[in-house]
DNA sequence: GAGCACTGC
């Protein structure tokens, strides 16, 4: 709602309700802040049968009362009841009275008057609006969203459903947020790095709007207890109110394990079918760490209920499962070779669970109590050996389908599909089934406490996978998600001592990763001192000063000195020209240059490519089948096919993924084309929708360029490729290498082919799968160093060393 | 000589 709606009306308040005025209450209806339960969306949300984002954890909600100006009881507020005239149909009102939210309804909305909320997810977004609108019975136009890459707010829109990372750029160009009255932000527990950004910048927003007599108000919803960092007095100063929702969950009852088997996946398998056999109907939701994971527990489910096979007869992923699994098999060998060499990092070794011999004598006999649940009481035990009588095992066939984020959305989408009758429903699932999705008839949850996350070196910027313990907030909203539609059961694969163990909150995203492109975003906003600034987590000193440095060799900040004359980093006109871009810094900085030589359409495409999530599939390589072995073999020709030959192969990865785009976008390729070249079909499409994007902006930028989203761009000329690669260089020596020299003094014949770096001790290599990975190359650019073992670096190009004072003096 | 959880601008 924009303050021009609230003056003409829209929302009419009225002031007759003096005689229940009360301290308790005045503030209440003038408070700027409040953190509120996430319940009132999510509520809204369910009923609706979307999917989308939601909690449901019982929580407390803050409430930050900034009546400063009340101070000393000098000036009485008078309680102002506000009253918005919305024409709900009648099925929707008997929805809304069904929820727990409606008890506090008044409280909320006297506090926040009107809503533009922020929402973590796209999807989500969309369709809370749409919900929304139809709830309220108003148009699109006024009940609207806005997402990255798409939006259909207009001038009449009074609220706004949009995701946090559009609020941010937002606040970049209307630091006071003047269009606002009331922002409401979702999910803050998930504590993105946007969200936690915004509530660090809207405090300073509250009161510089208090300032002005131009009041904004601030509603924080949060689905867990942790709002501790969001009370902090660095942020608000005087303490927020809670407003506390109940949840509109069914109980669900937690049973740990006895004790914590180191084999997992093994233990979920003995559940899984434990469950199957002898509890009542209800769907089955297991929670592993990774794809392969996800692919070998399905495979186990399959063969012990061979049944379910005729039932899903559409199962098409059995050859990829298998492709997987090879794949697998056989890097396990590797990594025992590995091992002598000293390279391993500690990984569960899938290949280790003896498959054969509990499928033979899985007798699933009920007095294993080790793979039930030791720490229930009586009660528990006998509910859970009660259903077991005359229950027939046989007549039900278990429907298992995976799921995980980089499955092929409409092998997603295959959990919404109808249940084939007769059979019970078990999904196998990573961390994208705790928040991203909700999944349909799950009565029963068995979690093995095991996530996958992505751990960055802040300093050298590597990054490894770590499969480790999920936080204690991960567990519950894991048991969560057993009691939507009927009370439910959680079965956790480890003991309630290693649960106690357990980190209360996930680390948030802000501590993780380099905060380069945040860092450059604040100093554009002016704010010079970044490291003085309300983070909800403040990330360490030396994150900060590190990205503050890389920022200032790639050229985008200055030193400059202060009134005070101390020196302090302040951005350039380069940097807030790369800060319109949406892409890490070195990306915008490409795109910046590249107006020279007709690079620039070339330059956005590479930058889309290099920004999407894998937009070319792994290719697994497999010793033991010869189709498979073929498949990769072809997938590997194309891609040498893209690297070309001359000046195109030095660009490398790079060329491989330029041309990789010009061929998706000159024959808008179909999900098969895709397939049969390599590409993944999802991230093809936001790599489109991200070159339109960063065409519009480049437009906006740079008024003369004029730039066009031609289907078909000519082929670079040999000249071009050169200059291509010099720009490069320009933007990104922070990451180059140098070859190992082999000579007599260096005779270490383990990293013979192995690369040196400015910025890190250890050896680098060529990933495999690169195609300059026979070429070695004597000095070349990486995009990216991911530590499984060895330290691979990927996307590579080659540079010329002569190009290296020119392009790169500040790095070497 | 062989990868990778998740999400937002």
């Amino acid at each position: 709602m924009t303050k021009q709606d609230q003056e003409q009306g829209l929302l009419q308040r009225s002031n007759n309700d003096f005689s229940e005025a009360s301290t308790h209450t005045d503030s209440i209806a003038d408070a700027d802040v409040v953190t509120a339960s996430t319940s009132f969306l999510s509520d809204l949300n369910a009923s609706g049968g979307e999917t989308g984002s939601f909690s449901e954890k019982v929580e407390k909600s803050v409430e930050v009362d900034h009546v400063a100006l009340t101070n000393e009881g000098c000036k009485v507020e008078l309680r102002t009841t506000v009253h918005v005239p919305v024409f709900r149909s009648e099925e929707i009102n008997k929805f809304r009275y069904k929820l727990p939210v409606v008890g506090q309804e008044q409280e909320i909305v006297e506090a926040i008057l009107e809503n533009d909320i922020v929402i973590p997810r796209r999807i989500a977004a969309v369709s809370m609006s749409a919900r929304v609108a139809e709830e309220m019975n108003l148009p699109s136009e006024i009940v609207s969203y806005q997402i990255r890459y798409e939006g259909n707010a207009s001038d009449k829109t009074r609220v706004k459903f949009m995701t946090d990372g559009v609020l941010l750029k937002e606040v970049q160009r209307d630091l006071l947020l003047s269009k606002y009255s009331v922002i409401i932000v979702d999910e803050a527990h998930e504590r993105s790095i946007y969200s936690d950004i915004l509530i660090g910048l809207m405090s300073r927003i509250v009161s510089l709007r208090a300032k002005r007599n131009d009041r904004l108000k601030l509603v924080i919803m949060s689905a867990t207890l942790n709002v501790k960092e969001f009370l902090s007095d660095r942020l608000f100063k005087s303490t927020p109110r809670f407003i506390e929702v109940p949840s509109r969950m069914f109980p669900v009852s937690v049973h740990f394990s006895r004790r914590t088997d180191d084999l997992y996946l093994n233990s979920a398998y003995r559940m899984v079918v434990q469950i199957h056999r002898y509890m009542p109907d209800g769907g089955i939701l297991v929670f592993v760490s990774g794809k392969k994971e996800v692919c070998l527990l399905i495979k186990w489910l399959r063969s012990t209920f061979p049944s379910a096979k005729a039932v899903s007869a559409k199962n098409d992923d059995e050859n990829m499962d298998e492709q997987i699994l090879k794949a697998d098999s056989r890097k396990s060998h590797k990594r025992k070779r590995a091992k002598r060499t000293g390279y391993v990092t500690e990984n569960i070794d899938l290949n280790s669970y003896d498959i054969e011999s509990f499928l033979k004598t899985d007798n699933t006999d009920l007095n294993d109590r080790d793979a039930l649940d030791g720490d229930c009481d009586l009660a528990d035990e006998e509910n859970f050996m009660n259903p077991y009588l005359n229950f027939e095992p046989e007549d039900t066939p278990l429907y298992c389908l995976p799921l995980y984020s980089m499955l092929p959305s409409h092998k997603q989408k295959q959990i919404y599909d109808p249940l084939p009758s007769g059979s019970r429903f078990c999904v196998i699932a990573t961390n994208v089934a705790e928040t991203s999705l909700t999944i349909p008839h799950i009565k029963y949850v068995v979690d093995t406490g095991k996530e996958k996350v992505r751990l960055y070196d802040t300093v050298t910027g590597a990054s490894k996978f770590v499969v480790q313990w999920i936080s204690k907030a991960s567990a519950n909203q894991r048991a969560g998600r057993a009691g939507r539609i009927a009370p439910g059961e959680c079965y956790r694969l480890y003991s309630s001592a290693v649960f106690s163990d357990f980190l209360d909150f996930s680390v948030p995203e802000i501590l993780n990763k380099p905060p380069d492109e945040l860092v450059l975003q604040m100093k554009c906003m002016n704010i010079v001192k970044v490291h003085n600034f309300p983070f909800p987590s403040p990330p360490s000193g030396q994150s900060l000063q590190e990205a503050e440095s890389r920022l200032c060799k790639l050229g985008l900040l200055e030193v400059c000195k202060d009134d005070s004359g101390s020196e302090r980093m302040k951005v350039n006109r380069l940097g807030q020209t790369v800060a319109f871009f949406p892409v890490s810094p070195q990306y915008g900085k490409m795109i910046c240059l590249a107006n020279q030589h007709g690079l620039l359409p070339y330059v956005v495409c590479l930058v889309a490519a290099l920004s999407v999530r894998e937009p070319l599939v792994n290719i697994v390589d497999t010793t033991d089948s010869d189709g498979i072995q073929k498949e990769s073999e072809r997938l590997s020709k194309i891609r040498y096919d893209w690297a070309g030959s001359g000046q195109s192969f030095l660009l490398g990865d790079l060329a491989v993924l330029l041309n990789a785009v010009l061929q998706f976008e000159s024959s808008y390729c179909s999900v098969e084309s895709c397939e049969h070249l390599g590409m993944r079909f999802k991230a093809m499409k936001e790599v489109h929708q991200l070159r339109k994007q960063l065409t519009n902006i480049a437009n906006g930028v740079f008024p003369q360029v004029n730039l066009t989203l031609e289907a078909c761009l000519p082929p670079l000329t040999t000249q071009q490729y050169r200059l291509l690669r010099q720009l490069i260089l320009s933007c990104q020596g922070n990451n180059l290498a140098k070859r190992y020299e082999f000579s007599p003094e260096n005779a270490d014949t383990k990293l013979k082919n192995s690369y040196c770096s400015g910025i890190m001790q250890e050896p680098l290599w060529i990933h495999p799968t690169s195609v300059l990975c026979k070429r070695l190359p004597t000095w070349l650019l990486y995009q990216e160093i991911i530590d499984s073992g060895r330290k691979y670096m990927l996307n590579v190009m080659a540079v010329e060393p002569e190009w290296l004072p020119q392009f790169a003096s500040v790095y070497l």
